[in-house]
DNA sequence: TTCTTCTTTACGGTTTCCCGTAAAAACAGC
DNA sequence: GCTGTTTTTACGGGAAACCGTAAAGAAGAA
């Protein structure tokens, strides 16, 4: 088991269960901090007076506050930790329930293990810090229950200006000129009501007014 | 202080915090859910054998599962339990942050306390608790800024029928027919497009894909 | 280069939406 | 009953969106 854990989760009673959690499982030595700058000084710390951290635990999305923060959320501090540290295993614990995001996460930044806040969640950091700590990885119900609804639709960034764009009241017929203005391709009208339409009927939707509603659903927008 | 609290929180993380929280505010005799259904049997037997809960602290959301759930999110669980224990002290905790939706759960459900699960979250439990004790109400502070500064704009049952609609991509010249099917008044398209435009206009929207992309930050779709 | 293929744009017809005006209906008070 | 007010509906012109098609352009391969 681990003995030298960091915990970087800015919702406080999230962070108290954790480290209750890994107190259960016989794990004396645990820092925690509440923001990701924190955690990267804590991180830098203990590296260089030779007592680093075996295993960081870190949530994806931290809130701003009054404090202003050089690094604002999970995906850059383990970019930033990894720097100093490549070896280091990375928990993330978060409620992002995507599956593309979470695949991303042990794709690019190589994570260890992902455990969803949710219903079993202290049940599974058990379970993860188990096999993390036999050198497994654990990436639970990521595959096994792909996500409802058939978002198979990837969303480019151009999709996404799109859609920000009319969600936000600009005229169909003024995009073009916005496009072009910054630097956007294509820009033409034609293009536009394509590229909408195309979304429209991946997606199911009859109207924009549906398109926009959806995509707010999904956190798009 | 409170001597018997019933908590319904389906994240087995919060419900742990939640219940060291209790502890460490001396508070005995706590019992916890993770699913609604339970905290509303639980609720009826204490209250059929004259031990009622003076307190109930419930999430908002609760994610479906292999158990087919009647009640299926706090909402519903507080009507449910004031329904036999009317004046049962509630104190909701969740991540909902939309001043609007918080606001309807003081007014349309005379909650006790609002605690979001944020930063601070273990802090500010501690205090709601604090105040309901008293006899207080708890109001997180932006919402108490909030009220005077909303928007004035009142949704009727009506336009929510309307945006709805809308936002599952009716088109509007469709609407007057539903309208008529279901025995909502008005129901010519010209009453349609004029509650569409006041609310435009009085939320400073020029189309219908920001009103909906609006409406949707607001939770009210 | 030329040819092919794919992407982007331009254009026209149709539908839907937007908005103003006016008629019709509902409602209140007398 | 009548009269004035408000609400609802009907209608019509113009703007925007929608949709199909065809032309223009870009990219790649021979």
């Amino acid at each position: 088991m681990f003995h030298k854990v960091l915990i970087a989760e800015d919702h406080e009673s999230s962070n108290v269960s954790v480290r209750k959690t890994l107190e259960d499982a016989g794990i004396a030595l645990c820092d925690y901090t509440y923001y990701c700058d924190d955690a990267l000084q804590r991180a830098q710390k203990a590296f260089l007076t030779h007592e680093p951290y075996e295993l960081l635990i870190t949530d994806l999305s931290f809130e701003e506050d009054h404090r202003k923060q050089n690094i604002q959320n999970g995906v850059d501090l383990i970019a930033e930790i990894r720097k100093i540290q490549p070896h280091i295993k990375v928990l993330v614990f978060s409620v992002e329930s995507k599956v593309s995001i979470i695949h991303q996460l042990f794709q690019d930044l190589d994570i260890d293990a992902y455990v969803r806040k949710a219903r079993r969640d202290v049940e599974e950091l058990k379970k993860a810090l188990e096999a993390l700590s036999k050198g497994n990885k654990y990436m639970p119900f990521a595959l096994k229950q792909a996500v409802k609804t058939q978002n198979t639709y990837e969303f480019s960034e151009y999709d996404i200006i799109l859609l920000t764009q009319l969600s936000q009241g600009m005229l169909q017929k003024d995009i073009p000129y916005y496009l072009e203005k910054n630097g956007y391709k294509p820009a033409g009208l034609s293009s536009v009501e394509k590229r909408l339409n195309l979304m429209r009927e991946t997606l199911g939707c009859s109207k924009n007014e549906q398109l926009i509603a959806f995509c707010k659903d999904l956190g798009i927008i």
